[in-house]
DNA sequence: GATTCGATATACAGGTTGTATAGTGAATAT
DNA sequence: ATATTCACTATACAACCTGTATATCGAATC
């Protein structure tokens, strides 16, 4: 039981969170794998707790929800993703240079993470799910308007379909459109940059402005 | 009973299958009125059943299963798509143009068919449903082959690059990306067409080519 | 009048998410 | 030492889902 008002005694965890951090954790490793092997429609709580070794309760425990599990998986996935190289990256001087590094850092980052197909596929099932991934995902899109700002783009709808182009060129979709089944991330890269800088300096070319 | 090498009697039906396909019919337009107004998630057989008013047995009779259900409610979409516009496109005698009216066609019928993101969703979800929609989207593939060897692209990598470049720009992703909850198809046609041209274009700028 | 066949009614097996309740045992407090 | 907290377990239930099986109805077809 847990009254609210009636003999709570204030506690200060250690070990006890340690080991809940843990199987978390290992909660969390596991549904990664079970994504990346067979695919959001296999990832069932039941599936995750066993590989884990600890029970589906345990699950709702730790994340309330399925969506709360693969919302959990996607943020562990980005924060394993390499933060310092894109800030890094987005200290280069040269707006055009700093896309060319971001895009490179985008596309080794869907290559290394494929369990994240799963993830999305689920997002656009679900709506609820979807919009919590889709927030997520906006943190891509400021960076890139930050470097549409630095470049001189107009504020306006010439921003804003710049911005967007470069969110739709650097989303997952299109990375695994372009990847197939035949190319790497590099290659995937060469394609993409050429389009990407074109849009970032692409403003020496009214011709399609009407 | 059934009994095939037994007493069969040969029939050729009229009124029968006319009825037959008649539900069939209401079934497809319930899936995509759920598919549209719910999302991929909602379209459960029982409730496309209900809402055409049949049983859900009979979902099994015309289509099998789930996945034959979504193929089927696909290809009706794909169908109704003019295809006659698309031949008439084609028939353009400049590539470059002929890309231009593909691309619009396309845009147009994406934004048509929105129920189509609960189908592709599915898709993402499921090996099987997904090879047989892949299937059915290299006809686009096909088309925009026939236009990078009309403008003249050598074969081998560019012209993989050229096809798979648009192939994606022209996929269902892009354009629900670009429309975002703003623009309408002819919006997102603007954005896009520049791209696509130079990549049909772009064998004169060998900046990027390495 | 007999046969075929689309559709129905009903039931079952196995899967899923989500919730409820009671209990266990180790970490934490007094 | 004793009491309390809390992550985790065990078990059960409700409500969905897909897929399959069997028996039946009734209109279209022979």
């Amino acid at each position: 039981m847990n009254i609210p008002g009636k003999s709570s005694r204030p506690y200060a965890t250690e070990k006890r969170d340690a080991k809940a951090a843990e199987t978390r954790a290992r909660l969390l490793d596991a549904a990664l794998v079970i994504l990346r092997e067979s695919g959001g429609q296999a990832l069932s709580l039941d599936a995750t707790a066993r590989a884990a070794g600890v029970t589906r309760l345990t699950v709702y425990n730790q994340f309330g929800s399925r969506n709360g599990l693969l919302e959990a998986a996607f943020d562990a996935v980005a924060e394993q993703g390499n933060l310092a190289s894109l800030a890094e990256a987005m200290a280069t001087p040269d707006p055009r240079a700093a896309l060319a590094r971001v895009v490179g850092i985008f596309c080794d980052f869907w290559m290394a993470h494929d369990g994240l197909g799963g993830i999305f596929a689920a997002a656009a099932m679900d709506a609820e799910l979807g919009a919590a991934l889709a927030a997520r995902n906006e943190r891509r899109r400021a960076l890139l308007g930050v470097l549409v700002d630095r470049q001189g783009i107009a504020v306006g709808r010439a921003r804003a379909d710049a911005v967007d182009l470069l969110f739709t060129l650097t989303s997952f979709a299109t990375f695994t459109s372009l990847r197939g089944d035949q190319r790497d991330g590099a290659a995937v890269c060469t394609l993409l940059l050429p389009l990407c800088d074109r849009i970032l300096a692409g403003q020496a070319d009214p011709a399609q402005g009407r």
